[in-house]
DNA sequence: TACAAACTTAGGTCGAGCCTAGAAGCATGT
DNA sequence: ACATGCTTCTAGGCTCGACCTAAGTTTGTA
């Protein structure tokens, strides 16, 4: 869960057992921080339970937060990727509209849908909140340079990293909120139904900012 | 520099002890961190230097990071304070966008006119960086509530939350875009004149969306 | 002058990150 | 096919800094 799905990069014996390894030690960890919390559990306690020792668990995971938000290749590529595969004739807002409601759609966890435990874990720890917003920071800076790359935009242009301060920024609100409902016992299907209501909404502001920004050009 | 402006609660000779060393700590703790670097600095340093136990330190300020930063009140209230005082017929925006330029033509540190040792600083110390990204995600929030007070919009309604992400997003791409040249070695009218382009081009992408959001009706 | 309530101090604990050495797999050459 | 050398991972120990607990000391007041 949260996973960056990282993919066996050789075919050889090694690579397998380090995926295994790695895998052990993630879910082992998971684990701990949902049963005590993530503050209250060491990297020692991760190691203990992976039956590897605490420089392994340091090297897979160079940080802590790692151990619990392994999702930050796809998380900070989500939103420059949907821009980048927008349609021709399709506007940046339009694309991040449709790719967004297909995820909510499909409870993706990289918009929200993490379980009740898991946010709980998150909104729980200074640390994990902390590392998040870098996530969400990350993300949209990597949205703004794809913004100027694809508008052609020059140098110092401040527009791209405006459209993608709004365009990130409404995505962070409704990742919050999905999660906001998701501590409250919301399931998944009416968190869906109601964030894509209020989606409808928070794009429909955008729009009257954003409305043909970055459109591609018909082919 | 940077500091909250705290002001003397009580009148006796304690409290203006008190007083006194908290200012001497928090000056030499700004002397030793753009000297060496926040992060190589260490509190017991600062206590060293300021002639008092580390304890000391820690009371006066519980996290190493407000010794730097110890301008979080300020900061955090800006945005919503501007929309409170608000003209009869003023919308938040407009509000927003008269305090932030006038704000920028004062050089005012809380818009990011810091010196560039003290903006080297903080971008070079990452957990500076985050107490940053941490104060800017409370404004928001107190702007949220501010305007969801002021709107009287039901709870629960996204809007409040859409506009405060919108505009707070804006001043932080601003107050970055400060740091950035003010790190590129610009002197404060250049930054101040550029600024004030910028910042009226992206209010003005604003402008579409939030026109006439959280007017205050004329009196 | 004595009491009460603070501010200050000291020491101790605990966890995260780093360095150095040792071991194991894997490719290459014969 | 097998042995050897090299690259990479694992391991344990260790240091260092942040925070907490509990006691000492000064100061303002009655």
């Amino acid at each position: 869960m949260y996973s960056g799905g990282m993919t066996v990069q050789s075919t050889g014996l090694r690579a397998l057992k380090k995926q295994l390894t790695r895998e052990n030690i993630s879910n082992q960890a998971t684990r701990l921080f949902l049963e005590r919390g993530f503050d209250n559990v060491t990297i020692a306690d991760v190691a203990a339970a992976a039956q590897v020792a605490k420089m392994t668990v340091t090297n897979y995971f160079p940080r802590k937060e790692d151990l619990a938000l392994d999702m930050r290749e796809v998380f900070v590529q989500q939103l420059a990727a949907a821009v980048r595969e927008r349609e021709p004739g399709e506007s940046a807002l339009a694309a991040l509209r449709r790719a967004y409601l297909a995820a909510v759609a499909g409870h993706d966890p990289v918009v929200g849908f993490s379980g009740p435990e898991f946010a709980r874990m998150i909104i729980d720890s200074p640390a994990l909140v902390a590392r998040l917003r870098e996530f969400h920071d990350e993300r949209e800076r990597v949205l703004a340079a794809t913004l100027a790359e694809e508008t052609g935009a020059p140098d110092g242009d401040l527009m791209p990293r405006v459209a993608a301060t709004l365009l990130a920024g409404v995505h962070r609100l409704l990742f919050e909120e999905t999660m906001r409902r998701t501590l409250a016992g919301d399931d998944n299907n009416s968190i869906a139904e109601a964030i894509t209501r209020e989606a409808r909404v928070a794009f429909e502001v955008l729009g009257a900012s954003l409305a043909d920004y970055a459109t591609r050009p018909a082919g």
